[in-house]
DNA sequence: GCAAAAGTGTTTGCCATACACCCATGT
DNA sequence: ACATGGGTGTATGGCAAACACTTTTGC
């Protein structure tokens, strides 16, 4: 049996991290430059190796414990880029994962010390090699979770006003929504809980705080955005 | 920056193939006997390591090349599997494709020299490893497919009946569709052209056999099937 | 005549979308 | 007073689901 492993070809594998976060209204993206040749200078998704008895996802998290300081974040797999030249120079598979994060909760020392900087998803600088697509792709794996989770609970703080639910929608999906027909279709998932707590820095009237009830939040088979 | 990669890791990698085919009604998948121990005797996917320079994309064609004799086949990507204790005894990172061909043009022959044999979906055998995860997650993927194109083109003949591709979808999706409903639906997307041959073997009165329109077979944007 | 699929039409109810409207309040 | 978001209500159109019904023909 080990005969047949022999003789097989063996990989780098990586992981490349698509951090996205959320801040005065639009999402953004955790990245860092890159500090050496070949192109120096751009851009870059977090990444790292995978060691010989880690799984993917496990590197995953590691990358963004390294690079953060965050644990128990959520993670998902995006897709495996396997182009032989995709990384001038050296052959390297890289799986891609997604994760949403908070972006206030981090160290931001930690951020510092690699010069990383969070670009607006909007605006994003140039970026290395296979990157780009697989932020594209990332996002569109973004706008299928949202679809049939509340994806807020991982981007937003503890207590968020529909209007913040609302235009972090918008920008995950890159399109407005109708204000009150957001409020009753989100409202009649029955997954969030109002608070007696108001917030007044976003309107003159002050709108409600909202909680995500754990237990039932990913339980959703019912439709959120038409995807 | 030659330095950076050297002292990593290297892992043997994989591309295991999910193969959906269909007859007489039923979805199946392409299995074949592990004649070497451990789990000798359970059913396997075809899979094959991936070669130095050869993409994982490239490296599933080539694998289904060798087991069907298929070329230019429908192959999409489904996930990468990485837990280490996956496979006894050997760490191998697997990505894991889904295909669709159709059972009737392949070549028999080479199937036999594999001892490979084809499964109805419903009824599966106990299988190595997680191959079974692998075919969960291969089938979300199908019907995903099938959500927004028409999945039929790949697994049926040039000409089908309304009946052979509800039946399809009924297998896809594992529940009945309403007979009415799904013509129109169906017929309402533009993509099929009636055929003046007809199909007597299925009904009395004879039915249609429709083409797809190739040129918009993919564009559509509609919703097929709610998922 | 019965069964079974082909093919067409109708009814119903849900739901997304659009939009009107009042409330509260800081400027 | 007015602009802005909070919050509620209503009207409309499209469409999915259920189902009735007619046609055809081998048994």
């Amino acid at each position: 049996m080990v005969e047949y492993y022999k003789g097989q070809s063996k990989h780098l594998l990586a992981v490349d991290c698509v951090i996205f976060g959320y801040e005065s209204g639009e999402l953004r993206l955790l990245l860092y430059p890159r500090s050496f040749e070949p192109v120096k200078g751009k851009w870059s998704l977090m990444g790292g190796f995978i060691r010989e008895m880690e799984s993917c996802e496990e590197a995953a998290a590691r990358v963004l414990l390294e690079t953060t300081g965050l644990t128990d974040i959520f993670l998902e797999q995006v897709a495996t880029f396997s182009n032989p030249h995709r990384e001038p120079g050296v052959r390297v598979v890289s799986v891609a994962y997604y994760s949403l994060i908070r972006i206030h909760q981090q160290d931001m020392e930690l951020l510092d010390r690699h010069g990383a900087r969070w670009w607006p998803l909007t605006n994003l600088p140039e970026l290395i090699f296979d990157h780009g697509e697989m932020i594209r792709k990332a996002l569109i794996s973004l706008q299928h979770k949202a679809s049939y989770s509340l994806a807020g609970s991982e981007l937003l703080p503890e207590k968020f006003t529909l209007l913040q639910l609302r235009k972090l929608y918008e920008a995950i999906y890159q399109r407005g929504f109708d204000a009150g027909n957001f409020r009753k279709k989100i409202l009649s998932l029955g997954l969030l809980t109002k608070t007696s707590e108001m917030n007044f820095t976003e309107s003159r009237k002050g709108a409600h705080y909202y909680t995500l009830d754990r237990e039932v939040s990913d339980i959703t088979t019912e439709r959120i955005v038409k995807f």
